[in-house]
DNA sequence: GCCATATTTTACAACGTTGAAGCAGGTGCC
DNA sequence: GGCACCTGCTTCAACGTTGTAAAATATGGC
């Protein structure tokens, strides 16, 4: 077995309460005594029980982070990013996968499993605005994405009506005029997709350029073949664009690839730009236009606001935090420009 | 505060030990007694404190998985499936990155936050056959990948040399006599892409086909943009080939983006085979033929052989298992054959 | 050299749970 | 009717740690 606070204490022949204040750095440790006790923990190779740790203290040092499904880019990169931003502050990431399922969320909240962390990041992608009142759990939490606000947890969120608008506005500096869409959601208001579409409305409507219901293409989930099956469908009923605004950069790769199998050149016949900026959008042919929504300020945000909620449960009222984004051009809407 | 079994004891004016019978299904607890239980847990939401159980008992219910990044589909893809497995095992992941750093993949396995799981599956990519007596730890390990075998632990791995010789074969049986290869490492032997050129070398020897190193590109990293490096600089150099086997997926798409940008089809031109079976190999132009090296196997595989190795530590020497593959052909390797 | 005070170390009690062991009371067997 | 044995519950100790408070030792002033 590992050795413990009593083990080292009776090989440094000292009481093993010494030996914890060694460990924790208390002050009032003759410097001989410490010496001994360092001694003694090389020797026996000891290490703290994090477990005996946590239930003394209260806390684990972990925290959960709830996403849909690791092999979806945006999440595998959100939680690379949440791993990343936790380690800087010594917590370790425990990984609760939802696979967009209602119940599963609901679940992740209820489970005893979660008080092995001492908060939560929570993206739900089930649960909308009417749950708002089921966000809760022993422990903090973080919620992430547009689907639920005004909850009691703090948030943080993207500019998602802003950052359309503004890769809208890209589109139209470019010269495009009709611009398609990809990705909406039927009757959809404050999720992602209904955010994103307000933004490419409000950016058309500034340029006094008409709303087109028949270049938007309506989905219902955001994987890469129903961005092709939206793109099938808009060339089916005989839609006509010059440009291609996907709602995120997996539905624009998907309707790039059938755009291209139709004889489209990309940029050139159709300029697209998505949204997400994935990795893999750096090394798509053409490389893809994109926002990139903050994902890092994100992640650091979301486990800053975590940590303060943990210190201080009660102490102040829900926040609400916009993270900056940035319109990256790359090739798929490269060359277009007016002059 | 939350509830605990003293207070539930209260409410249903038992001793907490029955409570805590009660929960862990034990025979001799009488229905009314249960019952009345069961109704004071309701009443108070009682939820028990794993931390503590893990104190007593030993174990935590939850498991390591240590790789170098999410935002690397592959690993990302990989953690998706492990989790699915743990959690058809009641068991939780706690993700770890090492960023393929040799440092932190030494100190995942020495970190006492190891002890906050009851075991360890590691995919490590900077350490190597040379530090296989460095593979240990407080916890059971089950080893992934190809660098290290013959440790003391449990390792799962896929059948690189058979599987890469059967992508090989896929080509010559599509009638091409020239097959290129990015993504080899200089020197290596044991690690994934040495594994993988032997398969080749094999398949060529074996249609008395002779080994041409003016075809082979060599990379430092399996990323994308190496692939599209290696595969630049096969064409510079002149190099001639009407096939091409990318050590990994995002290899070959790095690889096929260049070849694209230079004006040769694919498949017409030069088909294209890569290794993994990435989601999204689905959904390129073309879609890219490729090798499933049995992921969910793998996952499944490494979390039984960890439980079994929780269970009972010391029962059995260290095993090694071969997972089942499959060559996935597609559009990068279509309608080419000699027939 | 002694008291007051500051420093260093110790003993004890938690944290919430489970396992071991024990104690009533009832049942079955001869 | 007495003994063994179940059933149903309880008490106690332990898992390894940290906080509190008290005890032991050292330091300083006179």
């Amino acid at each position: 077995m590992a050795a413990t606070l009593h083990d080292v204490a009776r090989v440094a022949g000292v009481s093993f309460k010494t030996v914890s204040n060694v460990i924790n750095n208390h002050p009032h440790v003759r410097d001989t005594t410490r010496a001994k006790v360092e001694q003694a923990i090389q020797e026996l190779g000891y290490r703290p029980n994090l477990t005996a740790r946590s239930l003394r203290s209260g806390h684990t040092g972990a925290i959960t982070l709830a996403l849909p499904q690791l092999s979806l880019p945006y999440f595998a990169e959100l939680a690379d990013a949440v791993i990343e931003a936790a380690a800087k502050h010594g917590l370790v990431v425990l990984i609760e996968q939802t696979g967009a399922s209602r119940e599963r969320e609901l679940e992740v909240m209820a489970s005893p499993r979660l008080k092995m962390s001492d908060g939560l990041i929570f993206s739900p992608l089930a649960l909308g605005q009417e749950d708002v009142d089921l966000i809760k759990a022993d422990v903090p939490i973080v919620l992430l994405g547009e689907r639920i606000s005004g909850s009691a947890s703090d948030h943080v969120t993207m500019q998602n009506v802003t950052a359309a608008r503004a890769a809208t506005e890209h589109l139209l500096d470019m010269g495009r005029k009709r611009i398609a869409v990809v990705g909406a959601h039927e009757g959809e208001v404050i999720g992602s997709a209904g955010l994103r579409l307000r933004g490419y409305r409000e950016a058309l409507e500034a340029r006094g350029i008409q709303y087109d219901d028949g270049i938007v293409a309506y989905v219902v989930d955001w994987h890469r073949s129903n961005g092709a099956a939206a793109m099938h469908d808009l060339l089916d009923r005989g839609a006509t664009f010059d440009a291609l605004f996907g709602l995120n950069d997996t539905l624009a790769q998907g309707a790039v690839r059938v755009l291209q199998e139709a004889g489209f050149r990309v940029p050139e016949d159709v300029a697209v730009i998505g949204f997400d900026d994935l990795d893999e959008t750096r090394y798509s042919l053409p490389t893809l236009s994109t926002v990139d929504p903050g994902r890092t300020e994100i992640a650091e945000t979301a486990i800053r606001m975590l940590m303060e909620r943990i210190k201080d449960p009660t102490g102040m009222p829900p926040r609400e935090i916009e993270t900056e984004f940035h319109v990256v051009p790359r090739e798929s809407t490269a060359g277009t420009g007016p002059a």
